[in-house]
RNA sequence: GGUCCCAUCGUCUAGUGGCCCAGGACGCCGGCCUCUCACGCCGGCAACACGGGUUCGAAUCCCGUUGGGAUCACCA
C-alpha cells in the first residue's frame, strides 16, 4: 500500500476569498504532492448553497495557476476521479449514507430546528457539552417508514460511541487521543439532501485515493469522526497531516474582517505572486537550514513535513515587505519597469519624462509597487513644502546659503547645453569647486528646489535630467524667489 | 466552561540530552558607502514563559502553573 501514487487536494469552499492561510495549505498540499512526483488535486467543496459566492471557483482556479500550483485533476481540467464539485456528487453521498444505515452506523433523524435548540438550551443551563440526544437513534422502524412515507423532513446522523477513547496519527501534531463522549452525532446528510463537509470529504478523499490530507488543525479534533467513517465503510485511513493556522499580529486568527489578509489584496498593493508564495511558506515551516529564498521548484525540493511547526504563526508583514523587495531588486530593469509603468503613470502623467530611468531610480527603492506613486509625486510638480527643508546639519546648508548658491547655480544650469547626467555633473561639480564649498551645500538645495521633498529617489542631477533644463530652471528661479521673499518658518 | 493542541529574541524560525552563557532572517540601533533617500557592506541590542523533577549534564525528557490557539452547527 506505501507504494501508492501520492495524491493531495486541495478543498476549497467557493466563498469568494482566498486568505493567505488558505493558500498556504494548498502550497503545502502540492509541495507534498510534487516533491513525491505525485498527483495535486483541487476540489470544490460547495455543499453549503447558502455561502456560494457566484465567481468564486474560478477566481480560485485562477490563483492557483498564477501562483504556479498546477493542479493535474479539478473542475476545469479534468481527470479520472471526477466530478470535482461536490454538488455534482449528490448521488454517490446519498448512496453511501444509505450503506451507513444498513450497516447501522448511521441513523435517520427527524428532529426539528426547535427541538434541537431546546436540547442545546437545555445542556447550556446543566452546564454539560451541547450534544444531540440520540432522540431518533432508537426510533422504531415502522415509525421511521412512517415518517419517510410522509415526506418529513431528515436528516442522516452518524452513529458514535457513547463512550471510549480513539487515538490516531498525525504528521506534525503526533498521537492524538480524543474521548468518544465528547463527540456528536454528526449530520451527514442535510435537510436539502446534500453531504455536510464531514461526510463528503471523507467519502470524497476515498474515492479520489488522496494519500495526504493536508488541512488547518481545527480540524484535528473531528478527526475521529472521519476516522469513524472510515472504518465503518471499512476504509483505509489517508495520512493526517493538519496544519497550524495563521495568525494576525494582534493574535486574531486571520480574517475577512480584520484586514487585507487575501492574496487579491497583497497582489493590489504591489506584492509579486513569487514573493508572496516564498513568505507563506516560511509561516510555519522551514527549510532547516538558513535558506529564506526560494523559487517555487526549490521549494518542491526542499519541502519536508517533518519541519512543519505546530504553533500558530503570526503573518508579519513587515518581513512580506522586505522579502518582496528583495524580489523587486531581482527582477530585470526590463521586468521591473513594465510593472511599475502602471504605478508610475498614476503619480505623472503630465510630464514628458524618460520613464525608463524613473524605473532604474526606484527598482532599488521600492518595496512594494502601491509605494511608487508616493516617491515621484513632485514630477509634475513641486509639492507644498516649507522652506525650513533648506536646513540639513549634515550637508551644511541653510537657508541663507542656499539662497546665496541657487543663485549662483542659475546661470550654470543656463550654460549647459546637452541637458544629459554627464553634462550636468560635470558643470554643477565645476562650480562647487569654484565656489570651494562641500558637495552637499549646493546639492541639497538644489534638490530640494526641484522636488520639495526630504528624499527622493535619486539626487539632484538625476532629478534634474528627468525634469529638463526648462523645467529645472524655472523650479530652481521658484524656490529662490520664496527663499527671498517668504519667512522660514521656526527660523530666529 | 469541558475537551484537544501548542509554548526559543517584538515577529518568522534553527535546535530532537553534551557541538548552545542558544544560530539565521525581518525589524530596530550604530557605522561605512554617498549629492538626499534607498540599495550594498560591517557591527550591535534582543529569546529558551515560570516552578519542580529525571540526569554526571536539559532549550531539548517528565509533572505542575501560567499564557496562547482550536473545538463544542443541518459552516467548511
Amino acid at each position: 500500500m506505501n507504494s501508492k501514487k501520492v495524491r493531495t487536494r486541495f478543498a476549497p469552499s467557493p466563498t469568494g476569498f482566498m486568505h493567505v492561510g488558505n493558500l498556504r495549505t494548498a502550497l503545502y498540499s502540492y509541495l507534498l504532492a510534487k516533491k513525491a512526483g505525485g498527483v495535486f488535486i483541487l476540489r470544490i467543496e460547495d455543499t453549503d448553497q447558502t455561502r456560494y459566492v457566484e465567481g468564486a471557483v474560478e477566481m480560485i482556479c485562477h490563483i492557483l495557476k498564477e501562483t504556479g500550483l498546477r493542479y493535474d485533476e479539478g473542475p476545469d481540467v479534468g481527470g479520472d476521479y471526477g466530478p470535482y464539485v461536490q454538488s455534482q456528487r449528490q448521488e454517490i453521498y446519498r448512496e453511501y449514507a444509505h450503506r451507513l444505515i444498513t450497516t447501522n452506523d448511521a441513523y435517520y433523524c427527524f428532529c426539528d430546528k426547535e427541538r434541537l435548540d431546546k436540547i442545546r438550551e437545555e445542556c447550556r443551563i446543566a452546564k454539560i457539552d451541547p450534544k444531540y440526544d440520540g432522540h431518533c437513534r432508537k426510533l422504531p422502524p415502522e415509525e421511521i417508514q412512517k415518517n419517510l412515507e410522509a415526506k418529513k423532513p431528515f436528516v442522516i446522523r452518524q452513529k458514535m460511541p457513547a463512550s471510549g477513547d480513539t487515538i490516531f496519527d498525525d504528521k506534525v501534531f503526533g498521537t492524538i487521543k480524543v474521548d468518544f463522549a465528547q463527540l456528536d452525532d454528526q449530520v451527514l446528510m442535510k435537510a436539502d439532501g446534500l453531504p455536510t463537509y464531514n461526510f463528503a470529504n471523507v467519502i470524497d478523499d476515498h474515492l479520489m485515493e488522496i494519500t495526504h490530507i493536508i488541512r488547518g488543525s481545527e480540524f484535528l479534533i473531528s478527526t475521529p469522526k472521519y476516522n469513524q467513517l472510515y472504518r465503518a465503510l471499512g476504509w483505509e485511513i489517508p495520512t493526517l497531516v493538519h496544519v497550524p493556522p495563521v495568525m494576525k499580529a494582534a493574535g486574531q486568527k486571520m480574517s475577512k474582517r480584520l484586514g487585507d489578509a487575501s492574496y487579491d489584496d497583497f497582489i493590489k498593493k504591489g506584492y509579486l505572486k513569487d514573493a508572496i508564495i516564498n513568505y507563506i511558506a516560511l509561516l510555519g515551516w522551514s527549510p532547516g537550514d538558513n535558506r529564506e529564498i526560494f523559487t517555487l521548484p526549490e521549494l518542491v525540493n526542499a519541502f519536508d513535513i517533518n519541519n512543519i511547526n505546530k504553533a500558530p504563526a503570526i503573518f508579519d508583514e513587515v518581513k512580506l515587505n522586505w522579502l518582496n523587495g528583495e524580489y523587486i531588486r531581482k527582477l530585470s530593469l526590463d521586468e521591473f519597469h513594465q510593472m511599475a509603468l502602471p504605478y508610475i503613470k498614476q503619480a505623472s502623467y503630465l510630464t514628458p519624462i524618460d520613464v525608463r530611468k524613473v524605473s532604474r531610480l526606484l527598482q532599488p527603492r521600492v518595496e512594494k509597487l502601491i509605494d511608487i506613486p508616493g516617491q515621484i509625486d513632485f514630477i509634475d510638480s513641486v509639492p507644498d513644502y516649507r522652506l525650513d527643508l533648506y536646513a540639513h546639519q549634515k550637508m551644511k546648508s541653510t537657508p541663507a546659503t542656499a539662497i546665496q548658491f541657487l543663485k549662483s547655480a542659475l546661470p550654470v544650469l543656463n550654460t549647459i547645453d546637452i541637458w544629459n547626467e554627464e553634462h550636468i555633473h560635470t558643470a554643477v561639480f565645476e562650480l562647487i569647486d569654484q565656489l570651494k564649498i562641500k558637495t552637499g551645500q549646493l546639492l541639497w538645495p538644489l534638490r530640494i528646489a526641484l522636488s520639495g521633498k526630504q528624499s527622493t529617489p535619486g539626487g539632484f542631477i538625476e532629478i534634474a535630467y528627468l525634469l529638463g533644463k526648462e523645467e529645472t530652471i524655472k523650479r530652481v528661479e521658484e524656490a529662490i524667489r520664496r527663499l527671498g521673499t517668504e519667512k522660514v518658518a521656526g527660523a530666529s
